[in-house]
DNA sequence: ATCATTTATTGACTTTGGTCAACGAAAAGT
DNA sequence: ACTTTTCGTTGACCAAAGTCAATAAATGAT
């Protein structure tokens, strides 16, 4: 917990007032491999922070399952487009690796977010923060071919090589299990 | 201007006195067709509101040029990334249509986002809808095919293709001329 | 109105990724 | 340890988008 809130420092101060308050309504849980976070259909009503574990989204698309993101100790789970808009998932959440995670739910943060400026800033900073890595990976889809997006993740992201097997590496990529296989067989 | 406080009040309220001190900050600009609002390597040290003409926001890739968006009257234009970052811009925004904006410099917003919560919080709506609009186009890429993308934007978007020559649409969907001509030929 | 430039279409061919199937390796369950 | 799935690789073939080039249509400039 004391890593969320060095994350949290790095973006804004915190009083230990708020961090007190904050941390208050972080609730932890914990989650076997395989099980879902969150499910098709269902609203997502909370932030998490993961602690532990390993997590992917994905939705399915014509029979197909389609990965949009894995997230890992020090990122934040959700799926923030629920959350933010309150309507129905389309995704799933699933736990790849046995997960501790802390949870915040949406109604006690937008509690915060009155009692707190800072708060509401780091809402702002949070918000931002994850428009600009989604934005980011739009870029890689809208300018780059498959083998390029392959190995730019594999400077960035050599963690993730390593924890997640290559056909799901392969949906992240927007590709099939066999071109994946091709492009790291040529050389 | 009266839209963009309409537009503020749709996510928030503000007060008279908050929408003042915001206004006083709003600096209009009109740039002829064909100009350039910000260029390659210089910072986007501002957020702009469009009362009328039409932008492309792209960069250079290899000598080719990848739209990644057009602005509208009513959008915001800006290098977003930028903006939060400070770091140089790698895209152009360039002008379609002759046009007439409100500028808001970074750093008045900055005082703002201090002077008033209400500012703030609007910053955080403003951050959490750029996030959805772009997580969509995301999952457009992700999901869809380039025939798909090009039909989900004929029905969303009509006006973008009455306005927008062809080849720019192609780039917006990340594909050649000739391939989304061939699209549209295939009934 | 004419001429020049830019944009859109079409054809022939290439390249790249997808599909289907087979096979071996690795992992999981008993 | 053995069996059963699951996963990764490879081959043959297919489909879709890219490339290059020619031409037609639309747009802009004078």
């Amino acid at each position: 917990m004391q890593q969320l809130r060095s994350y949290f420092s790095k973006l804004t101060k915190l009083t230990d007032k708020e961090w007190a308050d904050y941390a208050d309504c972080l609730v932890k849980e914990s989650y076997p491999k395989k099980s879902f976070l969150l499910e098709e259909g269902g609203a997502c009503d909370f932030i998490a922070f993961v602690e532990e574990g390993v997590f992917r989204f994905y939705h399915e698309v014509e029979g197909e399952e389609k990965i949009t993101a894995f997230f890992f100790s020090g990122d934040f789970v959700t799926n923030y487009r629920s959350f933010l808009t309150g309507g129905p998932s389309e995704h799933y959440i699933q736990v790849l690796q046995d997960a501790t995670i802390y949870k915040i739910s949406k109604k006690d943060l937008h509690e915060l977010y009155n009692k707190h400026r800072s708060i509401e800033r780091l809402g702002r900073l949070i918000a931002e923060n994850l428009y600009l890595m989604v934005a980011k990976r739009l870029d890689a889809f809208h300018s780059s071919s498959p083998e390029e997006r392959y190995y730019e993740l594999v400077n960035r992201n050599s963690k993730l090589l390593q924890e997640i097997p290559q056909y799901m590496i392969a949906s992240y990529l927007g590709i099939k299990p066999e071109t994946l296989s091709r492009i790291r067989a040529r050389k």
